[in-house]
RNA sequence: UUCAGGUUGUUUU
């Protein structure tokens, strides 16, 4: 059963429930981690009404089915549903209370987000994180920043890989170069985040975005130990600010790196280089090339 | 063995 269990797990970690499900329907006997397996496979999948079937089924749910079907209505912003059963639970847990924030959070609804948050019992850095990166998400940087400075401040929690990677990212989607500034200068001040590549992608990625290209070739260059997707994020921000020529050195210099193959989405920036710089021929023949040379299938 | 935050994608995402 453990061995089944985990089956259905790896399934919904793929996001593939039927097979999660066809594993689920041919088990003899289920025991409540398998429920709650099931269930999470199809909340992950975006699915809360398959999820709550299934809890609905149950005979004696523990706390960990109640936040599974919690998160699959959270995923879908369907943030009421998830409150709804979120008051009728017999007990809660900061995943409880963090899960139905970030559904408010998804629907858009800050206000209400904000509301469950202060009442909350205790937080820890999950919560923090989802309701900063939700106001950056949305631009709100005054509460952003201010609910930044507690959690570093008062509550003396430091944002860890996780947190500074969606909030770097956040700043970038969302265009606000101030905070994200800010937000490096925590990066800086943390010499396991200032040497993780994964940090710098995102924040090569960030200055992009922001418009700050100079910036973003700065850190690029910084990077010592640069991966795929330092190399992609660089070539991406180079082609989106109209320097094909630049994008295409870049991707002659990738090809030359050690340790560093291109990928599906190498290909797709080089190619809107040379669609933005009106390459026609050399994005042809790079196509041939990703193909015949690099074994990267056209999707 | 099961629950919440995770860096790169061409299009009006």
């Amino acid at each position: 059963i453990f061995v089944q269990n985990s089956f259905i797990d790896l399934f919904s970690k793929c996001l593939d429930p039927n097979s999660s499900r066809k594993v689920f329907d041919e088990m003899p006997h289920r025991d409540l981690v398998t429920y709650n397996s099931m269930i999470s496979a199809h909340a992950k999948a975006g699915d809360p009404d398959a999820a709550r079937e299934l809890f609905d089924g149950m005979a004696s749910p523990d706390v960990i089915s109640y936040n599974a079907v919690l998160d699959g209505y959270a995923r879908a912003g369907r943030a009421d549903e998830a409150f709804s059963v979120f008051e009728h639970m017999p007990a809660r847990t900061v995943v409880s209370w963090t899960t139905v924030v970030s559904g408010y959070i998804k629907a858009g609804d800050l206000v209400m987000a904000r509301m469950l948050y202060d009442r909350m019992p205790h937080r820890n850095l999950v919560s923090w994180t989802i309701m900063i990166v939700g106001y950056t998400e949305r631009g709100l940087i005054d509460e952003a920043s201010a609910l930044l400075d507690r959690m570093v401040g008062v509550e003396g929690l430091r944002p860890d890989e996780v947190a500074v990677l969606s909030l770097v990212s956040a700043c970038g989607e969302s265009g606000v170069l101030g905070f994200g500034r800010r937000v490096h200068g925590h990066i800086n001040n943390a010499p396991a985040l200032r040497k993780s590549t994964r940090v710098s992608n995102a924040l090569v990625d960030m200055y992009s975005k922001c418009g700050c290209i100079d910036e973003a070739v700065k850190v690029f260059e910084s990077i010592p130990n640069k991966d795929t997707i330092s190399w992609n994020v660089m070539l991406q921000g180079l082609a989106n600010h109209g320097h094909g020529r630049q994008a295409l050195g870049l991707f002659a210099r990738m090809q030359d790196a050690a340790n560093v193959l291109p990928d599906g989405v190498t290909f797709v920036g080089v190619l809107c280089a040379c669609a933005r710089a009106g390459l026609v021929d050399e994005g042809l023949r790079h196509f041939t090339s990703m193909q015949s040379k690099h074994g990267v299938a056209p999707k």
